[in-house]
This record gives C-alpha cells, structure tokens and sequence, in this order.
DNA sequence: GATGAATGAGGTTTCATTCAT
DNA sequence: TATGAATGAAACCTCATTCAT
C-alpha cells in the first residue's frame, strides 16, 4: 500500500535520522528505527539517501554548513565592526561566537555523535575538511586583525590560527558533553580575554581591559567554573 | 591443528583486544580480529573470555584497579605527608597527580574507548563504580586536608568532593584526545592552584604561593595552553 | 536479489518447518533447511520468527489450538446428547474421539516431535498447560455423566480425570510411533468400554453392552491389537 | 598434569556418560560434562572412545548385549522347561520376561534416550540389528512351541513372531516413560495371557486358566491400569 | 596414559540494502 | 513515489575433536 506522496519525506526522515543517530549513535541506529520513526517505509529510506552512512553525511553537511555561514559572516563582518572601533569589533566578534556556539549548544546531541561518532564514519572528511576551512578563515580574520593593529606585528599567523582553531574546538568538544547549558557569554568572553591578552597588541589589551572592570578573580572563579 | 600450547595466550588476547579496541571501537572490534592479531583462533577467545564484552571488561577493571590503587595510594599516603607539612603535602598530592595522568596517558588510546566508548557498554556501571568510589575517596582526602586548617572549615566537603572529581575527570577527558603529550606537571600544578585559590584556607594559598613564585601570567598562559 | 513477493511466505515457511522438524527433530532441524524446503532465504525466517524455537512453538500452538477446540466442543456438546439418550451420548463420546485421534494421526509425525521431542524444548509448558486444561475439561465431564447417573455416584471424579487423561495420553503418544493406520474407531470403543466397565453405573454398563452384541472375546483381541 | 593411570578410566567415563546422556540426551550432552563427571580431562575421553557418537554406541551396546543374553537364554532353556510340562514353561517364560524387564526398568533412563534419543543418531543400526535378531529368536521359540502343540498348527510364526515382538517393544517402550514402576509381574502375565489366548491352542488356554484361578475382571482392571 | 588449550567448521541471528508490486 | 518482504553477507558463539606437552 503505497502512502500518497509526501513532498516533506526527505526532511522527515532528516529529522528521524537525527533523533536516533543522537540516541544511538551511528552504528546502533537501525535504518528501520529511522524509518518507523519517520512514520515511512524502509524503501522511502532509499528513495532518498544512498545508504545510512549517506543520510548520516548529510546532516552533518547541514551543520557543518550552518557553522560554515555563520563563520564567514564572521569573517566577513569583522572588517565593518573593525571601521568602527575596536569595541565595536571586540562585542561583535563575542556575539559571533555565542551565535555559534548557542548553535552548538542546541545541536549538542548531533555534534557529540558526529565528533565522538565513530572512527570508523565516512564523514570524518566532512569534518576534517571543516576544520582546515575554518583554520584558513581565522587566519584572514587574523590577518584583517594584525592589518588594523589589533595583534601584535610578530604574530605567526598560521600556528595563532591552528592554535585558537584547536582552543575553539576543544570549548566545543567539551560543550556538547555538559548536561546543564553554561554561561555561553561568559565562557566566551573568558576565552576572548585570554586570546587578546596572548595575542593582542598592548593597545588591544588596554582597550578589551577597559570594557570590563571586572577584574582578575572572576576570571579565575570562570576559569574554576569551566 | 591446535598450536604449541602459549602460556601467555590470554595476556597475548588481552593485548591484541586492547589495540584492536583502540583502533576500531568496542562495536567495529571483530573477535577475529583480535584473534587474528593474536595469532590464535576464533575459539581461543571464547576459551578465555564469555564473549567480546567481557574481554573488554576485563580491559577496563584493569585499567580501573589500576587507577584505584594509585588514588587509594594517594588517599593513605597523605596523611604522612601532610604531618611532614604543607609544603611536603602539596609536592606529594602533585607527584601523585602527576603519576596518574601520566598512566592515563600512556593508556590513552583505551581509556578514550572506555569513556567514549559507545553508549550502549555493558561496562559503564565499572565506570560509574569507579567514580563513585574515587569521590568517596576524595571526601576522605578533603577531610583530612580540612583537620589539618588546609580546608576552610565551612567548606562543604561532599559538594567540593563532586566539583574536583568532576573536573579532574575533564582533565582526563581531555587529555585522551590530546595527539601531542602536554606539560602534565604543568597542567596540574595549575590545576592545584585552581584548587587551593578556591578552595584553600589563607594560610594554605600563602604556602603555595610561596613555593611557586611565578605568579598570575603563568596562570593564563596555562589555561591557554589547557 | 528479493524474490517476487509471496503473500503466503509464513504459511510456506510454517508448512517447511513442520515438515523439517519432524524429519530431523527440533534440534538437528537447521534454520537453512527450513528456508531452503520453503524456497527462501535464511533472512526472510527471522521476519517471520523471532527464533527457530519461535516457529517451533508456533507450530505446537497450533495443533494445541486445534485439539483444545476438538475437547471443548466434546465438553459443550456432551449435555445435549446425554438429553437424547444414552446410546446417543456413547456414539457422540466415541465420535469425537474418533476425530480427535484421526488427527492425531494425520499429524503424528510432528506430535511425535512434540511429544518426545526433546528434554530442552521452549515449549514443554505449552504442552503441559494444555494437559492440565484437557483434564479440568474431564473433571467437567465425567461430573456432567455423575450428574445423570451415568458414572458411579462414588466416583473420585479427580483422580478418574486424572487416570483418564493419562490413559487417552498414553493411546495418542502409541499412536504416533504407529507405521500402519490402527482401526481408529475400534481402539477407541474398547477404550470406552474399559471406561464404562471400570467406572460406569450398572445401567450404564448393561446399555453399553447392549449396543454392541459382540462381547468379550473381542475386547480381547482389541487390546492384542493394539 | 597428567594424572596418575587409572585402570577403571574407561568404565568412568563410561558410568559419567550413561549419567549425562540420561539427562540431557545424546545431543544436548557435551564431552566435557562427561568428563568432568568423571572426573577426567577431555583428551582421557578420546583416548577410550573415537567419538561421542561411539561412546554411545558402547552403552547401547552394553545394554544390548545383555538383553540379548537374557532372550538367548529364554530361547536356550525353554526347550527344556517345555519338557517339565506346560505349567513350568508358562512360569519359566513369565519368570524370564520379568527378568528382562526388570533390567529394563533398572535402565530405563538410558533405555528411553536410546529409543527416542534421536533419529539421527549412528546407533539406530545396532537397535535395528537386535530386533532383527530378537524376532529370529522369537520365531525359533515359536517354532519350538508349535511342535509341543502349544501353538495353534495353523500358525503364521513369522507373523506370529513380529506382532509379539512389537508388543513387546510397546510394553518395553511404555515402561521406560514410567514415573512409578508399575507391577511388572501381573503386567507381563497379562501379556501372557493375551497372547495364549490369541495364539495358544485350546489345551494350552485351558491350562494356562487353571493356573491363575482369577477372572476376567482383573483382567480388564489391569488392562485399564495400563 | 593423561592433560586441556587450541582449533575451526557450523549454527543462530542481525540488518543494510534491493526491487517487484 | 512508496512499500515492505526478501536477501545474504557478516557477526557472534558453541563444541567435538586434536595434539604438544
């Protein structure tokens, strides 16, 4: 008995695939566990994904293509907020990043699976393409920064970028394991004063300093926290 | 044809299951492989082990007595150092730190399994057990510290038993994801300040303070690294 | 590559089963011959039964089910016939029983394997609850024929259940180790009449002999029969 | 650790196999619980018996072996017992059956795996085999009495012969599903009479009455008794 | 003779994938 | 497009049998 048909099949299944890929993980998801799900038949299941591992892929293409935007928004957007001022940018780059990470945070469940997932998935590439991505991005956006004067002129802007790129992803990696949601503003703000006082040039330092006079022993009870 | 009989088949097992679960994960791990690995047969196996999970049990008990008794160690032992004063006392729980996440990371390849290893291990309870008993443990170790003025005495030894176990247990987290070996000293010396800044009586941060005259910089960069 | 779908694939399956199983017995009996005798794949087994003991008890169900509807409908029907007379109440008794040993017969192969089948069997209790459930429907029998005199009014009627179910279990359990077909009807009005003789009212008894002018030489040469 | 010669080895094993395949049949045993109820290692079961199958076999045999004695004896001896009169021939044949079914009862437990134990078991040749040679011997017995006249002359003995050794092996098939041991005595002098008043000439009949003054009634109780 | 670890064929069961309807 | 019965390649696990010691 074939079902009328359903425009909305594809992104039912999406979403079913996702709900059980969370709850199981990949190997122990059952395509019928998707489909039953999904309220389909298991051959809708191959009207539209070539296999489990496929369907798999596309969701993480669809994550990792929304961090994908919002990190080049980022990139982008950086040099208007820097016209602007250095607060300007400084507020703006922090509300990217909650942005991004808010975005984690609701995936958390999906991103656990796709990060900790499997050694063995087909999308590890997806992933390891994103990173190298996403590394070569920060570097532009270091290099726009050091343009402006933001970081100091002997920044090696190649290991700076895999360096805050690794620091990010470990925030990540550490994030979707939380059970109760954090403080996102303030971890970030945390992460943001540690980067400019590594990296920053002095005037940067001063002027980061000057938006917060909350001084030293909240940054440690932050750091205490994390 | 039965081989020459090899005393060591079980170890030999053990061995090739543990690299064989390092590399593909508890799910993708054939019996075969390790068998294979081991340069033994499929019945071999089950002549040692009542099936696949129960080899990884037995990895993981080992590696959790392992770890037990270097916290239990720590848990005996510190009584006499502390008798040998404060600063004998922090110098001993740091080597103790030290020796145990350097265990963790020699064995990191596994200990990732065991912790991220699939939510569906029959051996989580051995995990859950062991950490239960680690914080127990580290209630005994606050109490201790806490008789000899280390603590503040209105600190909530239960509640601060479950922060430290949790965050060292971050650490560890972390650290079986890291591909290049960090400063373990380091690492944990930061994570003792952390610990005793927070939750120290004054006398006892002084003391620490004393012993590392490097002061708040370090501090960062620490975390940075972290 | 599917086959072309077989609307009665579980039936063929079943058909397959029954006939494996009572050539080779529940344990010998391999889930591939059961597939291959019915012309599928070992998969296509699994979607009909959970496990080849599954299929097996199916099986035993089944022929419960229809034995258990053959006593019921004695049970039910035994008081109208008792209202028509004796003699219509004997050759009603003696009927049913001739249609439940036919069969008995006609599937003595797989109640053979039912029977004797083996020490380990899932479905010893299938059999066993339907014993007891044959034997309470006995116990409402011969109260039914107490009640019209036909049975001695001293009858333990229990214990007569009892004896009966075991003697009619023993008839069956002779009959399916038969190669030839035994006269059916004439077993089982010597059985009556050990009945009647034994625990039969004299009226009983003296209506009982005279429907059948054919006396005790015969009774003999019955029981050599068998 | 080889353990020190034991000359008894084999009947060990032989005892522990009898014990195991009684419980758990021919296919449900393995040779390890043979051997650890005997208290000997798996090799020490192969170096006495080329495989289970033939472990078996040496119980059926064993069994056999002594059955056939015990029926060689009755066919050796009944010559002479004839000749002391019908009286002593009908007792000396009563005498040697309860013999035989006696040793039956005392195996039974072996006895009943070994007649239903299994189509497929290597053995069945053997059980075969003794029939074959029981009914041979069934005949000569026949043959002998027919020539006393204790037979009807019109006698078919090969027909003769298979019915009563079928009805033997029903009885004998019978017993061994026995919870209580039933009045072995009385069951086989039924069987006695039924047969000499099937088959016996008119004189043998009338002596064979004379000697169990006894009715008819009993005749049918223990009939339904059975 | 005795041992028991080792072997490996063989059985049951799972599930991603296919395709006739 | 949709269906879901059917497929069959693995995977796990068992146990009769072998043989180096």
């Amino acid at each position: 008995m074939p079902r009328p048909s359903d425009p909305h099949a594809k992104s039912r299944l999406l979403e079913a695939a996702e709900k059980v890929f969370c709850e199981k993980g990949l190997d122990h998801a059952k395509v019928e566990d998707i489909t039953s799900a999904a309220g389909l038949s298991k051959g809708a299941f191959y009207l539209h994904f070539a296999s489990k591992s496929d369907a798999f892929g596309e969701l993480v293409a669809r994550v990792l293509a929304h961090l994908g935007k919002l990190v080049s928004e980022a990139e982008c957007d950086c040099g208007a907020a820097l016209e602007r001022g250095l607060p300007s940018f400084f507020s703006y780059c922090l509300a990217k990043d909650v942005e991004i990470f808010e975005f984690i945070w609701k995936n958390r469940a999906f991103v656990r699976v796709m990060l900790e997932g499997g050694r063995s998935a087909d999308q590890l590439h997806l992933i390891e393409d994103f990173a190298q991505r996403t590394q070569k991005q920060m570097e532009n956006f270091l290099r726009i920064g050091q343009g402006a004067g933001l970081y100091r002129q002997d920044l090696d802007v190649e290991a700076a970028a895999a360096f805050i790129a690794g620091g990010y992803d470990r925030l990540a990696r550490q994030l979707v394991r939380e059970k109760r949601k954090p403080d996102l503003h303030k971890l970030l703000l945390d992460a943001q004063r540690l980067l400019i006082r590594g990296l920053g040039s002095p005037i940067a330092v001063s002027t980061l300093e000057q938006l917060h006079t909350r001084g030293a022993p909240q940054t440690e009870s932050a750091a205490l926290e994390r």
